[in-house]
DNA sequence: AGTATATACGACTTAATTAGTCGTATATAC
DNA sequence: GTATATACGACTAATTAAGTCGTATATACT
């Protein structure tokens, strides 16, 4: 039902209070899940995503914790929820070419039309948009 | 994952079968089940779905079927999303006023706008773009 | 009238995906 | 060396989507 997963709600709502921290200040996972009724361990899980992929940044050991990069806003919507959740698309054929029907399917190119749309929306759309 | 079902799938390769059919010219369920590999009982409860909404009309008894109605070009893409599979939004509280967070919630203004360009770029399209 | 064929529709089962938890490892400030 | 934070794979639970089944109803045809 053109649903995002709650793991790209919780990262926004995450980036969204990493923004408003002073300049290189952190936040732990604790603080954000606490703040937000987040699932501490799941929002952990998304934020470890987050720094994997260089939209945040991890800071270990006590006092440790995230902040945000100075970039963020250079980050587009259909990348962060890409790296959360995998591929945007109406329909896996948009991906995968596997589909048995490829021949018989009548609705194929319209349906990528669609999904274009939505992605160059997403696309033209930075972190900064979103959360601020 | 921003993800239709299979249903809204069926149902618009089924319309574009249908309107390929010349002017009043009937489709059985079986027959598109069988062209396009779609399960039949499946194919039949969207079809239904469609019929009482009155996007298709319905002949019952041997040798009949369903038509697709004139009027299928001024249907948009989400009231026919909407029937088959509800409300068409990325988060719940687009619709559900339930939420716990509400007040916490630092997201739900921009998220509502990416809804409303989702749902206005559906709005402005009708069946016919897209099967035609 | 009886039969075959089509739609109508609720209840149910199965499959797939999403959400959330747990255990353990690693880095680091004090 | 201990407390606290991130890192991460494996697991379980919950929710949603996909598909099936049984039965009712309309109707063309013989």
């Amino acid at each position: 039902m053109l649903k995002i997963t709650r793991k790209v709600e919780y990262a926004l709502i995450a980036v969204g209070h990493l923004q408003q921290k002073d300049a290189g200040q952190l936040a732990t996972t604790k603080e954000i899940a606490e703040q937000f009724g987040i699932p501490q361990e799941l929002l952990a899980k998304t934020l470890q995503k987050l720094a994997r992929e260089q939209i945040i940044q991890a800071v270990k050991g006590p006092a440790g914790g995230y902040r945000i990069r100075k970039d963020s806003n250079t980050i587009n919507m259909t990348r962060f929820i890409e790296i959360l959740e995998g591929p945007v698309g109406l329909m896996d054929c948009y991906f995968d070419t596997d589909c048995i029907q490829l021949n018989t399917c009548n609705i194929r190119t319209p349906i990528n039309r669609i999904n274009d749309s939505i992605r160059s929306m997403l696309d033209q759309m930075t972190l900064a948009d979103i959360t601020n």
